[in-house]
DNA sequence: GCGACTGTTTACCGTTTACTGCACAAGGAC
DNA sequence: GTCCTTGTGCAGTAAACGGTAAACAGTCGC
């Protein structure tokens, strides 16, 4: 249900860059940091960067910019503020939905959609 | 609706330990942190302590871990880890509840409570 | 006055984070 | 051979983080 062994940041960025054929250099300059840097990134030999250099070299490989932010161990940052914004019941939320498949998640957006959408506040 | 003007944490701090009577250097103690830091804090002179650190003040004085900890702007410690288990289903779900009411917030906690006792993926 | 307590200021400190620069080796193209 | 491009290893580093120690000023009881 829940992958088990994700792959590290470093082997998947690899992967991508190569099929997307970026050179290092290359690659490390569309970014903004060293080819060193990334290299060692690569290599798992650094902690995954900054969650908006993720974001970044998610967007230029067309990749998923949220998975590859957890993927780097970091959140994406507007989490933290909606967590913030309503301290008691969004973890409160958080901890119920643990563990809920994917599918559950979705139907439970929806909800969440809808109820935006259909007012503010009655009961059903 | 939603707080504009949230105290400082240290501020609150302060406020809460005064009002359980407790001196400076004997709530130190108890935290485990240093008379001039836990001063340093409560004047707002430096960021609020680590997540763990904003616990043990929150227990100790009986407060919610939940909501001072988001005062310190600090994430309670298995967030992260909810999030990262479904790095892309949280993310949007959380996105989709930004905004709601805590009574709305606290229905859809119901909604997936519910979903987890009920069983594990039907339709209705 | 003195001692005992209160909180505060200043100066520092060790660790971690998130990188950079330099030099170098290996492999092709020509 | 000699460029040129590939990735890599090692050293260093600036800034931020999360604090501590020592000394000091104010206030109270006596």
């Amino acid at each position: 249900m829940a992958k088990k062994s994700r792959k590290p940041f470093g082997q998947v960025l690899r992967e991508k860059r190569v099929e997307k054929k970026y050179s290092l250099r290359k690659f490390a300059q569309l970014v903004g940091i060293s080819p060193t840097y990334l290299s060692q990134v690569e290599q798992s030999n650094v902690d995954p960067p900054t969650a908006d250099r993720v974001k970044r070299m998610a967007e230029i490989l067309g990749e998923d910019v949220d998975e590859w932010t957890a993927l780097a161990g970091r959140l994406t940052e507007d989490l933290p503020d909606i967590i913030h914004e309503a301290p008691k019941a969004v973890p409160d939320l958080l901890r119920a939905v643990r563990g809920l498949t994917a599918d559950q998640l979705r139907r439970l957006r929806e909800d969440a959609e809808r109820m935006k959408r259909e007012g503010k506040d009655e009961e059903q």
